[in-house]
RNA sequence: GGGCGAAUAGCUCAGGUGGGAGAGCGCUUCCCUUACAAGGAAGAGGUCGCAGGUUCGAGUCCUGCUUCGCCCA
């Protein structure tokens, strides 16, 4: 005796434990050896250890474990490698503000300090979001987790900077790069939140030397004009042609500035004339490089101004103004800076202007663009493969339009500044002697030396002993680490044991597949591509598939700091996780968007409960039955009905498995609904029911059910793991298999789709409807059996089916009886395919309204001949159109013209 | 500013290679019929963003425009 399922579906009492069970049984774990099967492996975008589920991860996640979990049942040998990224800035971050609490600062807690507690924060917290992905039913192989500062992690990055160091592919550079002076470090332009606010457009008067007028020049930044050395103007620009080369006053400050030509300014924007200041601005620094002008720097890493080298450089130290506004914060700065330029009569007038800025991602200032020493990697050379093996086609991207973005921006790519000014992250392998260039360094007050230029790197994967030039034993470690993407870049070949020759890389490297957003296209999966190629000489994975965007109903970015995001906790809560995984892959397709709200997941949770209540159907009738027997017997089709439903289930699977294989998993949800909810729930398992009460016929429909039940179960398992598990057990499907997750997945079978028997049970479901139509029409309650409908087969052929599936059609429209031909009472009538039916219902029938009905239906069917009969009268039509669409009109026409032909009929009798 | 995507029922979306539009939710009417009211039955609802063009025929292909959104600068 099993037990009875409960009525509704509670995945609180049922996904957990399978969860655990999965685990317990080593589900989920790959073979590390070679037994015969295909591999087929994934490393997942390791989430930020700051970070918690949302749907962007929900999404991704899901796609990942449907694809594992399809994969594992066609017999694959399946990894999955999990893992955290440490997030530099992220992290330290977070880490800070929990110092902040405590009224401490980094620095006064010290580096080694430092770094202990974020460890200490990393081993409390770091490992949050991957129990979350355990949540989403994520079947990977957890031995594998890993940690982008694991130790041999951090080795292999080691090796990929000292031998890119080696092969001359890094250099020590000046550059304006972004600077977050909260933060104090450098930020990658992908690290920015870039936003237009509201802001001003100051425009500035700057005189000629000679006192022969002045040029104007507009800033949003006005404070950076302490370190302008020229105005530029374009060549072609016909009001400054005769100025060019003047030199003009840069008022406050005093130094003499010329007028340069150069093709950076717009003559059409402003006054065509441009303020340069090299140190502060990315584009002055190119104008600058470009005109050999100097670069003095005016800001401290904290951004407050410094104007002491400028006065120093200027011999201007009784310069009041600079003076006044050393050491003070930028922006204060700026106010004072228009007053005086106001008062001095050099501001021309300021106006409203809608400013594009730059904030940090992590603490949202202001960034401020600085000239500064860091890290580079030339980009070009490694860039040129990773080109290639796009363009022949050995990585693909789905979908396919992602090619083109990849493409060209591998092509205008520019060098990387892979340095951060951090403390948390993979500190740069590099050493500084103190006795070879004494002049780089600088004495703290704790006797320690200060790194204050990078001149002759020692790098190396260990500390050196004493410099190899020099044989001084005073080297100073470069404190700066590298941008957290600079490890990530490596992910795919380094989890699976590189710089080690391991059996991991040997049995699943290339990986298969790279799922990610697309926002990280060029931070990641470009760089992967690039390195994974370099250092193993062969593309990190075939296949890279971009989901879509999670964004709300609104089709707005989910946020939560504006408290417009969805958690998906909150989802598995409240619906269930495989609910929450079907409401978002039923969606996941090749989108570049999706919109995500509660009802979709409320509806997820229908069509689990759905699923949950139609194999308690069939398990509440396999009460007297032998289930080994019942298996052993297989699907025995005894009617047109069955070879119907198995003819479903073939396309079905084939849909599915197409729909999977090109990351179509919108596709394949559609199809199973579908199959699942109208075609076995609304019509099989209901048409089948008087069987189940037939002796003869019992065994045959348990069997029938049983299998069909084993078949879709199998199929919605990638998408539904925990409760088709948990019914996949309770039907006892577990000879051969003792777990779902490890059984094999359906295969299509081409002999069983049977069109004929698709065609007859369409054209009986007709007609069962029509009657139903009919009760409807007198507001019979359906259940309620009515003694007789009449069924009129106009057709030979439409007989022997009506009269083959004349219980079917008795049943499933609650008739006691269904006669043939036509009634000679007075009844209901509907057209329907090959056929007229009838309601004989003495007392209800109201010959007017009926009449009237028909009537509505007679003009309807006018109309549609009207159009066809267009069609067929357009003699270009009949020439042109595929003979097979004009077939169809044809007999399209034939079967309106019939079924009018009846309704008039029809009209007409009840008139009499 | 560049790239990409979207515009179809009240809402959210499907609609290979052109042949007269579908689903879920919502709505209306009826039903607690022994798997399921998280359910069942029957319905109503659409000049497919706008303007041109190609074609016998355009939601579908081409051009332009409008609106919204995403990504990147």
């Amino acid at each position: 005796m099993r037990a009875e399922l409960p009525k509704t579906y509670d995945p609180h009492q049922v996904e957990p434990q399978r969860y655990a069970w999965w685990m317990e049984r080593g589900d989920f774990y790959a073979t590390i050896a070679d037994d015969g099967r295909p591999r087929y492996c994934i490393t997942i975008p390791p989430p930020n250890i700051t970070g918690s589920l949302h749907m962007g991860h929900a999404l991704n996640n899901s796609i990942h474990d449907v694809l594992l979990r399809w994969k594992r049942m066609q017999g694959y040998n399946v990894l999955c490698v999990p893992g955290t990224d440490h997030a530099g800035i992220a992290t330290q971050n977070v880490v800070e503000r929990e110092l902040r609490k405590e009224g401490l600062t980094r620095h006064q807690l010290g580096r080694e300090k430092f770094l202990e507690r974020v460890w200490q924060w990393r081993e409390q917290y770091g490992n949050t979001i991957l129990m979350q992905f355990r949540r989403l039913g994520c079947s990977y192989d957890w031995r594998y987790t890993r940690f982008t500062l694991d130790p041999e992690y951090v080795d292999a990055v080691l090796e990929v900077f000292v031998r890119w160091w080696q092969d001359g592919h890094l250099y020590i550079g000046e550059r304006v790069i972004n600077w977050c002076p909260r933060c104090m470090t450098a930020l990658s332009d992908i690290e920015l939140e870039q936003a237009d606010e509201p802001g001003k457009l100051y425009h500035l008067r700057y005189p000629f030397e000679d006192g022969s007028g002045y040029v104007v020049v507009a800033t949003t930044r006005p404070e950076t004009m302490l370190g302008d050395v020229a105005v530029a103007v374009n060549p072609s620009d016909a009001r400054y042609t005769q100025l060019i080369g003047k030199n003009l006053i840069l008022p406050l400050v005093g130094r003499r500035i010329p007028l340069i030509a150069d093709p950076y300014p717009d003559p059409e924007f402003g006054t065509g004339a441009v303020k340069v200041t090299p140190a502060h601005d990315p584009n002055d620094f190119e104008i600058g490089q470009r005109h050999n002008l100097p670069r003095p720097l005016i800001m401290n890493l904290d951004g407050t101004i410094n104007t002491e080298r400028l006065r120093e450089e200027l011999n201007a130290h009784d310069n009041p103004y600079l003076q006044a506004y050393h050491g003070k914060d930028r922006y204060e700065v700026r106010k004072l800076i228009v007053a005086d330029l106001e008062a001095g009569g050099y501001l021309e007038k300021v106006e409203d202007y809608t400013v594009p800025l730059a904030r940090c991602e992590r603490c949202h200032t202001v960034i401020e663009p600085l000239l500064s020493e860091q890290w580079f990697c030339r980009m070009t050379e490694i860039a040129k493969p990773a080109i290639e093996v796009v363009k022949q086609g050995k990585i693909r991207f789905i979908p396919e339009r992602y090619t083109e973005m990849y493409l060209n921006w591998m092509e205008n790519i520019r060098d990387w500044c892979i340095s951060r000014q951090l403390w948390w992250g993979h500190q740069i392998p590099a050493w500084y002697c103190v006795d070879c260039n004494p002049e780089n360094f600088e004495r703290t007050e704790k006797g320690e030396y200060r790194l204050l230029k990078r001149e002759n790197p020692i790098v190396q994967k260990t500390a050196p002993d004493k410099c190899p030039r020099c044989g001084s034993m005073l080297l100073v470690r470069d404190p700066d680490v590298l941008d957290t993407w600079f490890s990530s870049a490596i992910w795919p070949h380094t989890v699976l044991g590189w710089p080690r020759d391991t059996e991991e890389l040997r049995l699943f490297y290339p990986t298969d597949v790279l799922i990610t957003a697309q926002e990280i296209l060029y931070l990641w999966v470009a760089r992967m591509i690039m390195t994974g190629l370099y250092f193993k000489g062969d593309i990190p994975f075939r296949e890279v598939y971009i989901h879509a965007t999670v964004l709300n109903k609104e089709g707005k970015r989910m946020s939560k700091s504006l408290g417009t995001g969805i958690d998906p906790l909150e989802m598995i809560e409240k619906y269930g996780t495989d609910a929450l995984r079907w409401s978002l892959l039923q969606q996941a397709g090749m989108q570049q968007s999706i919109r995500f709200y509660e009802e979709r997941v409320v509806n997820a949770r229908n069509f689990a409960n759905k699923v949950w209540n139609a194999t308690r159907f069939v398990l509440l009738n396999l009460e007297d039955a032998d289930l080994g027997a019942l298996r052993a017997m297989g699907p025995q089709p005894a009617d047109t009905l069955d070879r119907w439903i198995l003819s479903r289930l073939q396309r079905t699977i084939q849909a599915v498995h197409e729909a999977l294989g090109a990351y179509c998993f919108d596709d394949g949800a559609n199809a199973l609904y579908e199959f699942i909810w109208s075609e076995v729930c609304d019509w099989y398992i209901e048409a089948v029911k008087p069987r189940l009460q037939e002796p003869l016929r019992r065994t045959q429909t348990q069997a029938m059910l049983v299998y069909l039940f084993d078949q879709l179960l199998r199929l919605l398992h990638p998408y539904m793991p925990h409760i088709t598990e948990e019914l996949w057990q309770a039907i006892g499907a577990t000879e051969i298999e003792p777990a779902l997750i490890r059984a094999r997945f359906p295969q299509a079978n081409p002999a069983w789709i049977d069109e004929a028997a698709e065609a007859e049970v369409a054209q009986v479901f007709e007609v069962i409807r029509a009657i139903r139509n009919l009760r409807a029409e007198v507001k019979i309650t359906p259940g309620v059996a009515i003694p007789k409908a009449w069924v009129n087969p106009l057709d030979e052929e439409s007989r022997r089916r009506f009269e083959a599936h004349r219980a079917t059609i008795a049943h499933l429209a609650w008739c006691q009886h269904i006669a043939f031909g036509v009634p000679d009472e007075r009844a209901l009538m509907n057209p329907a395919t090959g056929a007229e039916v009838f309601l004989p219902i003495a007392g209800l029938v109201d010959i007017e309204r009926e009449r009237e009905r028909l009537q509505k239906e007679l003009q309807k069917v006018e109309q549609e001949i009207k159009q066809v009969q267009a069609r067929l009268r357009n003699p270009q039509f009949l020439e042109r159109a595929k003979p097979e669409v004009v077939q169809e009109a044809r007999e399209q026409e034939r079967e309106l013209l019939e079924r009018h032909r009846r309704l008039q009929q029809r009209i007409e009798q009840l008139s009499s």
